[in-house]
DNA sequence: CAGTCTATTCGCAATATTGCGAAAATGCAA
DNA sequence: TTGCATTTTCGCAATATTGCGAATAGACTG
């Protein structure tokens, strides 16, 4: 079991939320990031789940899509805002996924 | 418009990439890039549909997510590739929608 | 303890995407 | 046809992501 950065590893919400609250405090623009990093981090853990499910290491799995173990240690790290959706098809056809996107509305209650 | 490129698959020197192979068996590597395309082309023709559905032209959406109506016709270009995660939810915000990202199982027809 | 495998972080080059203006093409109505 | 808004394409600079090695840290076993 990889232990992450102390930060995200457990529940989604607290740690994200507060490193948010402290910087961007009090700004609803920034609201959407905090979305966005919640968003990441779900991201970089499914990544994981997936890799680890397929029992394979971080260098295996690079070695399927032609790259290095790091580039997949960044890409399962929570703080990583970086995803493309071309990188995200290539790990997922190496475990035998493939990337679903959907546009849901948002309804923000009054 | 970006002209599609064939990725280098390096060589193949490891138990880890005949697993991989074996997975993949019947499904040569430009088959998925069908699939990459088709869902480009499904992730271009949404964005103009939810934008001319919120009665916006590329420059009103443009200024919303604060670039210019050029990078929104690129992003309703159906053969453009490089969708990023970032720029999708930035149009997905402005209008009021949010990103959804699932990674779904392949099935083989046994 | 040493040794091994794995994961993480750092730094920089290579590549890709975005920003943005301008021009040309398209569409539509008078 | 003209006029006007909109869309599309082009070119290049600015920015961001990826590629990749090397060093460090962590976990596990003998």
């Amino acid at each position: 079991m990889p232990v992450k950065k102390a930060k995200t590893l457990k529940p989604t919400s607290d740690a994200v939320e507060i490193l948010h609250r402290r910087s961007y405090e009090g700004k609803p623009a920034r609201l959407k990031n905090l979305e966005d990093a919640r968003a990441n981090d779900e991201i970089a853990r499914k990544i994981h789940e997936m890799r680890t499910a397929a029992a394979l290491t971080q260098t295996q799995l690079a070695k399927l899509i032609g790259t290095t173990a790091s580039v997949i240690c960044r890409l399962e790290d929570a703080d990583y805002e970086g995803h493309s959706l071309a990188m995200l098809r290539r790990v997922a056809g190496a475990l035998n996924q493939r990337v679903e996107i959907r546009f849901i509305p948002i309804r923000r209650s009054a």
